[in-house]
DNA sequence: AAGACCATGTAACAGGTTACATGATTAT
DNA sequence: ATAATCATGTAACCTGTTACATGGTCTT
């Protein structure tokens, strides 16, 4: 594949659980290359400039090795997480809006896995299908987990939200 | 708190979806000193070196600012995942130990869990609990969604193994 | 006395994003 | 024509981890 292809074929089959920018691209392909792991051609007909790479057998051993390591887990980060964790600095009213947002992006990716699992299903005859299938539906778990999360916060923000509203009201009530 | 203390907190309460290194604290703790947005000073009593950071009324002001700022999605990494996606490379009873010890790892994480929400609903006249306990039920659901996820694989892990050793026996029977 | 833990910090390095630069081709 | 998309690449920058260095204190 080229370099374009493999950002495409990123974004479309791994997006939930792995992304990759040009610029870690391009300059990893010409090291592989430069390693003995990939080779490259220029494409054959066709006027735009396309390279083309392609897996060396060094590649694949080295592939396989790397597969075989166990991961270590990295650290984990979630912003928004994080923002709430210090949510009372804030509004309730704010972390409505915010959580309302990231349903709407949640459905959105909910529907984009529905896609991918129907693609799947029509190639179920190929090899790897399994293995992209157990991936997908770990994106199937973890979307139906964070919708339910954001459901309930929704809730709970409605709930800080008219308790704060409350005080409000009393305060201004007795103000005035 | 100290750059010490810090550490610690993190790791006790917000481990299921933050962490930070020392690497990262101490010189941010100095660079907020530098930009006025924390204070320091050196610990009261005591023999052992501690210096203590609180924040400035400059220092709340951006913390408020930067909580109400929408956040970014950054990219999504899950190494385990992306090396399931490529997982006919290596054999079923690889991937087999590997879920096994994830779903070790993943019990772990849902005790400690457990123990938090334990410590948080004990203290749940805090005005900050219902923001500490909604952050907590995240790591929850995703705990539970990563269980049921591990269960999965590890039925389709054997599932897949005992085919491939159908297919070695009959092939070693033929030989023989 | 030894080992664990408290406590602070630095330097080297690895990993990654964003913005920029360039130009061809295809669709409207 | 013009906008979108195809296609490749570089440079600057930011973020973050790991390993190292140092020394005090507490527990067994």
């Amino acid at each position: 594949m080229s370099g374009y292809d493999i950002k495409k074929a990123i974004e479309q089959s791994t997006s939930n659980f792995w992304s990759e920018s040009y610029g870690q691209i391009y300059p990893i392909l010409q090291e592989l290359v430069r390693q003995g792991l990939a080779r490259r051609r220029a494409a054959p007909a066709g006027a735009r400039e396309r390279q083309l790479y392609s897996i060396t057998g060094k590649g694949r051993r080295e592939l396989r090795r790397w597969l075989a390591q166990p991961t270590v887990p990295g650290g984990v980060r979630n912003e928004s997480l994080l923002k709430l964790f210090f949510g009372r600095e804030s509004g309730a009213a704010t972390h409505r809006r915010e959580a309302e947002r990231l349903r709407r992006d949640a459905v959105t990716a909910a529907a984009h896995l529905g896609e991918l699992r129907a693609l799947l299903e029509a190639n179920a005859s190929e090899p790897d299908a399994p293995y992209w299938l157990i991936t997908l539906r770990f994106g199937e778990l973890q979307s139906r987990a964070q919708l339910q999360w954001l459901d309930e916060a929704l809730a709970l923000f409605d709930e800080l939200d008219k308790g704060e509203r409350q005080r409000t009201t009393r305060r201004t009530r007795r103000r005035s």
